[in-house]
DNA sequence: ATCAGCCATGTAAAGGTTTACATCGTGGAT
DNA sequence: ATCCACGATGTAAACCTTTACATGGCTGAT
């Protein structure tokens, strides 16, 4: 029992007095022994400390119990709370998860395909928004995948995540029912389509309040808080001063922030704003964000289900699976200041 | 070469000309192949786009190139980054990495046990002070662990960290520079390594600065937000305020924060904190803290160093390596108050 | 009483490596 | 010229499973 190498299938047959066929059967297919039998393998098993040796199994059967998720950057704050639920969901299913990070490395990410040659991995979970490895990789022999927050550039890749314009329609209706009627939208890229249909968002919002054209203002950016700064920058140049800033995520939100403060505004006095993602930070700046929560943890059990569907399905029910975002009312919005409203 | 099974030793060898034997001493021992056959191998590898098949190298082996990271909570910030050191060290040296977390319960860390019974994981890093699987587990059949943060309690378990009184030391010693006498220790459970050492610090700081013994407060907690903001209410109902507070986390250093904020003081104005950790949220809050930063990435990679030394040599070359801990200086830390230095 | 068919079990091959041992050939020492 | 030693390579076993196929015994129908 506390026998210095692991107790092997052999081992536990012969205990039980049985070949060790009728050991894998009576573990992976219970039904077809008798009851007796599977009592005595069961017993065995109990007194030897069996566990299936996961290598031999994989080697056998030609895939693995393990999923590699992979992305960008694995320090990111979003990643780990995407970690948990993938993680839960997976050992639920007897998986494992093997993690890898590209650093934006396209040679990066062509080392992690090895895993998938030798059968280290079954499956692959990716968190950016484009193939990893070069595009030239031929999609067919991509490995069974599933995108996280973003559809997968290029690939016929099902993906989970938020619905990008739903989140932003309950950010623009907050500020348009807080009274705000010249609201900006802070963008990143046009390429993103998170960018594309949160706009959409932002323009049906508008549309249904009878908001005209001319009092609208888009940006955009490459969402990072030096590019909120900037486009404040911009707007002081140009004449057009919203009342709202409506921002594409929370780090473009952030820099908002921190670009009217240093001309000395006061937030929400001054000027409303909202971000979409929920970083962590959120909750720590001041005011304290106003923003669109990622149920991040949803996001991966999600992915990682329509993942393991697929690798015994073979085919995703879905491609395309969008959580409900909900909307988190902190500090960061109010009426429309006064002064403004003159102009 | 696009052929839909990988290739195998075998395709290697008949298409170099020589036995599946000198294809893999090709590749793992090339000094005892000759040139010529060498060259005709890699070729060949080439050709093909061949690459082990770590399940069959592994279950051949006895041991697999993967390294089980556990922790109590994956969704944790400090994870991260960890991460990051963690896995850039492994995967140069051809490991890659496993994650569990135990959410502080021992059943689901017996559960990861398995990885090792079954070969599926050759090496362990552990993030809990205290070992995921219960104490009774005879240390004698852990696999081969490193800690990372502290030590693993109860085991001979080498592990990395920081230098946790060199760290308070600076923090005491910022504050001590000025012009604080009355600096109060907030610390979390006297249980916990990290507490007795940094509170070790502040000791030694205050004897070297010769603040005689009456001017020291400690107060312990559990070092949550919560437990910070409990202390300066504790603090509050005597009479003994400090003009400084030194805390054991940051956590508690932003409920100090807070709880000073709630009664309307300003910091640093009338009083100075530091925290201890450098957490993301650190630089958000404001005023922006005053911290000693955890190195996390060199953590990780060190961490991963020692484990993957172990692992080859058997035995460690060290059993505790302490990084040294800067201080990071931002804004919640002036020279005291002069209200508060009368009394 | 015979036999078809079925259920439970056993036998053996296959999956891709690594490596101890065997073999073969060459060069140098006698 | 003979033999030894050594270096390079090949052969085959072992690692632990899973599963197609074979076997054997039993039930129930004829």
């Amino acid at each position: 029992m506390s026998n210095s190498t692991p107790a092997t299938i052999e081992d536990v047959a012969r205990i039980a007095e049985v070949s060790i066929a009728t050991v894998s059967r009576a573990i992976h297919t219970p039904e077809k022994v008798a009851n007796s039998t599977r009592l005595k393998v069961n017993q065995a098993i109990a007194v030897t400390g069996y566990t299936t040796n996961a290598m031999a199994r994989s080697l056998r059967l030609g895939r693995s119990n393990m999923i590699l998720v992979v992305a960008p950057d694995i320090g990111d704050p979003n990643f780990s709370n995407i970690l948990v639920g993938l993680e839960n969901e997976a050992r639920a299913h007897g998986y494992g998860i093997l993690i890898g990070h590209t650093q934006n490395d396209a040679q990066r990410g062509l080392e992690y395909l090895k895993f998938f040659n030798s059968n280290q991995a079954a499956g692959l979970i990716l968190f950016t928004g484009i193939l990893p490895f070069g595009h030239q990789t031929m999609t067919a022999r991509l490995p069974p995948s599933v995108g996280v927050f973003e559809p997968v550039f290029n690939g016929g890749i099902p993906y989970v995540g938020v619905d990008d314009t739903e989140g932003a329609r309950k950010a623009v209706d907050l500020l348009l029912a807080e009274g705000h009627r010249k609201i900006a939208f802070i963008g990143d890229s046009r390429t993103r389509l998170a960018y594309v249909r949160r706009r959409m968002g932002y323009d049906a919002g508008l549309d249904a309040a009878g908001v005209p054209p001319d009092l609208r203002i888009v940006l955009e950016g490459d969402g990072t808080i030096e590019s909120g700064r900037h486009a404040v920058e911009q707007l002081f140049m140009r004449d057009t001063l919203p009342t709202a800033f409506m921002c594409v995520n929370d780090q473009t939100a952030i820099g908002v922030m921190i670009g009217l403060g240093a001309r000395g505004y006061d937030i929400p006095r001054d000027f409303s704003v909202t971000g979409f993602d929920d970083v962590p930070q959120a909750v720590f700046i001041s005011p304290a964000l106003t923003t669109i929560r990622q149920p991040r943890t949803a996001i991966g059990k999600q992915a990682m289900a329509l993942l393991l569907e697929l690798l015994s399905d073979g085919r995703p029910a879905e491609t395309e699976i969008l959580l409900r975002p909900d909307l988190v009312v902190r500090n960061s919005v109010s009426a429309p200041s006064r002064q403004w409203l003159k102009r």
